[in-house]
Order: C-alpha cells, then structure tokens, then sequence
DNA sequence: CTAATAATGTGTATACTATAAACATACTAA
DNA sequence: TTAGTATGTTTATAGTATACACATTATTAG
C-alpha cells in the first residue's frame, strides 16, 4: 500500500481522469470541486493550485471529453475510402458518441465554446468541417457552399445527437435505420437534389 | 404605496414571471431558489409552497419558456397560406426565437423533456409536427416517412438554433440568408430531390 | 357568525458548495 | 545547503437548498 505522500504527484490530471469518469457514470452532476477533490483524496483547495475555479475545471473536463470525440471520429475516417463514405463516417460517429456515453457528450456540448477553432488537439468540429472541405475538393459542393453545408450538416448531426442523447423515452428513436435515414437526408441536403443516386 | 400583506397574492405566478424575466435577461443564471424569492420579496422557504424543489421550480420555468416559443410558432403559422409555407415558418420562428431570446431559449431546452408530448398548453414539439403531418396529408411526403422526417428537421433546426444561441462569436453566423439556406436544405431532406423547384 | 382547519409565509437550523487567506510541506535550483 | 517555488492543508466566509417549527390569513363547517 502506498503512503498517503503530501503531494499528490500529477494533481491536475488526476482531476481530469476523475471529472471523465464522473460525467461518465452521471453526465454533468458530480463535477462540483469538493466532490472531485474528495474522489482524488485531496483537500478542496488543492483544486485551485490547478484549475482557477470550478468554472475552469468543468470547462477543462468539457474539452477532455470533445477531444475524445474527436479521436473516435478520426478513427472512423480512416476505415473509409471515400470522401462521401468519411463525411457520413464523421456524422454517424457523433451521433454513436451521444447515444454510447450520453454523460459524456453532454459534458462536452454544456455551454461550451466548440466551434470553428483550431487547437492543439484534436477539435470534433475541425474534423467535421475538414470533411467538408473534402467533399468541396472532390467537386461534389461548390466553394461558396462550404460555410452553409457545415452549419447545416453539423446542426443536424448535433441537434439529433442531442435529442436522442437524452434518456426521454418520448425522443426519436436512433436505432441503426433512424440514423442513415438521417444521413441521407442530410447528403440530400447537401446536393440539394442534384447526386440523388448512391 | 401597498402594504406588505403576509400572504402574497400569486406567489407561485409572480416565481414564474419573475423567473421568465430573469431567463431573459441572463438565462439559466439567477434560477436559484434563494435569488428568485428574494426578487419576489418573499422568504425562500415560500418558495416550497407552490414548488417541490428548486429543480421543478426550473423546470416549470423552463415550461413557460417552451409555451412562449409554440405561441410565437402559431403565430407564424397563421400568416401562411401553404402547407410548405407553414412548415418552413415554424422552423424560422423557432431559429429566431433562439436567437432574440438566448437566454429564455437556453432555459426552455436546458434538460428538459420536451418531446412527442401532447400537453394542456400549447408545445413546440406538436406545433413543428403538426406540421409535417400536414406535409403528409398533402401527399408531399408518404405516410411513413413522418417520424424520419420529422426527426431531421426537428434536429437541423434544433441543432442550427442551439448552435447560434451561443453568443460565441466563433459559432455559425444566422443571418436572414443563413437561416433560409438552411431551411431550403432541409426541404431537400425531407423530399429527397424528388421536388427540388421552389 | 364563529371556530376549526387548510393554505401560505416566516425564522431558524443543518448541510453543502465555492473560494479567499494563511500556513505547511516538499521539490528544485543556485 | 538553502532560498525560492510549487503544491497541499486548515480555517473562515458567504451562498444555496431545504427540513422543521411556528405565525398569519383564508376558507369552510357548524
């Protein structure tokens, strides 16, 4: 058994692991500072030595978890062939994300800052939009459409994600049917019409 | 200038209004129990007679918010004089609402459980299905394809609004041409570039 | 009309949570 | 080794939720 050494060794990112597990297990309850800083055996002001405020911390756990997402969809894109296949890759992946670690992506979507920025790690909504700087590459969108096909491509994806990540009963259904019935309608969207074959 | 009477009058309407102006005003912010009594100029404990907790104390605000946005979607409604119309104006009503009213918007969907749930009052949710239930009966989309149908645009939309109520300035712009881009993305959603003329 | 009772509000007490300030310990570098 | 810095703890303050007992008013039955 190790001793109980007065410094805790890597006090931040045993606050991060603990916060994931936390959102995890009960979404965003449980993220208080005391709370935490008693999960990780520590005295509740240890936590500033790291984090400004519960705020910070949150928000931290917040990118800790989109981060996460954004790994999985990358994973996803790199078994597909095709910039239509990766683009619908990404989408399905969002939406798995939600309905898998619904904690999760609710920590991650709380009144965060995501969108269109570029950070040091990977960043969901930079992979999602690189997949639709692709589909403008490859001609399938015209140049001027991108910025209006990643607002309603991502609102979607997103939006849907958020309602079927709620345990409502009364929500969509997202078995596997609801949701490349979603991504067609969604590619429709896109070509508004003009590619309707597979 | 009126004495202070022991009982209040409508304690329970005047948490509700004072709770509506403060979602306004600065969203999910300033709901507490302690906050919201002191506005009222009632002792917290009041509070405990007309709601059970604090939590349905917000979520009945959160109510009131939802049933302010289903009046302003039939409002828009009535001008309409198409079925496509109608559809496409409880969309835009919807995106605008989240984007006059952040803060009321935040609350309406912090949580909650709106959802394919008839109540007594007026729900968003049935307002937007009502219509595309008339989008089926006009035979603009098959029988079976309502709930399909219904989960996409009520995503997009949700999503779009979600996103822009953010005031991130990173965040999707909503201009008038943004939000009608969207929604003519959704229209081919929905039918699929079967009817892609305006 | 009056008295019991129900409804509604207040005051006090407890238990959390966030966080500031002062102090303690341990690591690091001169 | 020792000074300084990084990291923890303890203590104290303020805010929030809410249980319990008590006060006041409204309502209703006799």
């Amino acid at each position: 058994m190790k001793t109980q050494k007065y410094h805790h060794g890597n006090l931040e990112k045993a606050l991060l692991s603990a916060g994931i597990r936390e959102a995890k297990a009960t979404g965003s309850k449980n993220l208080g500072v005391n709370s935490l800083a008693k999960v990780v055996n520590v005295s509740p002001m240890a936590v500033y030595r790291h984090f400004s405020s519960g705020e910070v911390l949150r928000a931290s756990i917040s990118q800790q978890a989109r981060e996460e997402l954004a790994r999985r969809m990358i994973k996803a894109i790199s078994v597909e062939t095709t910039v239509k296949n990766r683009f619908r890759a990404t989408g399905r992946t969002y939406i798995q994300f939600a309905l898998k670690e619904p904690g999760l992506f609710a920590v991650a979507f709380v009144a965060c800052d995501e969108g269109p920025k570029r950070e040091d790690n990977p960043s969901a909504w930079v992979v999602f939009h690189d997949s639709i700087l692709d589909l403008c590459n490859a001609g399938l969108i015209e140049a001027n459409e991108v910025e209006s096909v990643a607002a309603f491509a991502w609102s979607t994806v997103h939006g849907f994600a958020t309602l079927v990540a709620g345990n409502d009963p009364k929500r969509p259904k997202a078995n596997q049917n609801a949701v490349e019935s979603l991504l067609d309608r969604v590619w429709f969207g896109i070509v508004k019409g003009r590619e309707v074959a597979k």
